[in-house]
DNA sequence: ATACATGCAAATAGTTTGCAAGAAG
DNA sequence: CTTCTTGCAAACTATTTGCATGTAT
């Protein structure tokens, strides 16, 4: 548990949305100016073998890392272009009694409307 | 149109698995010896757009593609290795209703058993 | 002719790694 | 002390891109 360690961690923890190495290195940064982005990899890919934080992967830039372990999924919102938590329960059971298999961990990545543009969506629709 | 693509196309509407860019562009070679690996990859991802085959991303590799434009899952077989379609029916509708958002794509990457190694493990755990 | 696609090589993005120096137990 | 981790830079993997040439309409 070295300081680098401890100072990342923080910053995953302190920030609601997703980050990327990048990011995390740029606010690592400003708090310990010799902090290295090697550093940052290494300690995310650790961080992520342990399950201390998740790892998010997309199709359209670096990865990122989340620190909400519960089963949840994400989505990418064509409308505001965010990048959504959304929390469905029990789909790893779902999965598992449908399928036949045994779910160790899954991510499951959306592209579509968010519940806030969504509900636009519909507005529009009925009038 | 041209001779190039129709050969990546061909590959892959003839492969029943999952194939890395690299994988392709060595099955064209030897077909097309001249083609250019950027070529490939302009290709893929023209027919990626054009929503002709499957772009499938993985957190330990090279993208791969897949011919099967069906909505369908992808299992990552801790037992046999194996990157396995699988196909839940009506999980857009599903995800659509009780997360009250619009679905215009996803991918679920599941790491887990398979159905066939699901079911031997299940043997050992009765016996 | 004119637009588009190719082959090639160089560039890029994201991430990993070897190694000497430094910190922690 | 000895082991583990760092900072740094170089290496690496996967992918994209600029450009001159070639191909198809």
């Amino acid at each position: 548990m070295t300081r680098q360690r401890q100072l990342i961690y923080k910053i995953i923890m302190n920030t609601e949305g997703h980050l990327s190495a990048d990011e995390i290195f740029s606010y690592a940064k400003a708090e310990m100016p010799s902090i290295a982005l090697g550093t940052v990899y290494r300690n995310l890919r650790l961080m992520v073998e342990d399950q201390e934080i998740r790892q998010i992967i997309t199709d359209y830039g670096p990865d990122r890392y989340d620190r909400n372990m519960i089963p949840h999924e994400h989505l990418h919102c064509d409308g505001c272009g965010k990048l959504v938590d959304i929390t469905f329960g029990g789909l790893k059971e779902l999965l598992e009694n449908k399928g036949e298999i045994a779910v160790n961990d899954y991510q499951l990545n959306i592209r579509g409307l968010c519940p806030v543009c969504n509900a636009k969506q519909k507005k529009i629709r009925v009038q």
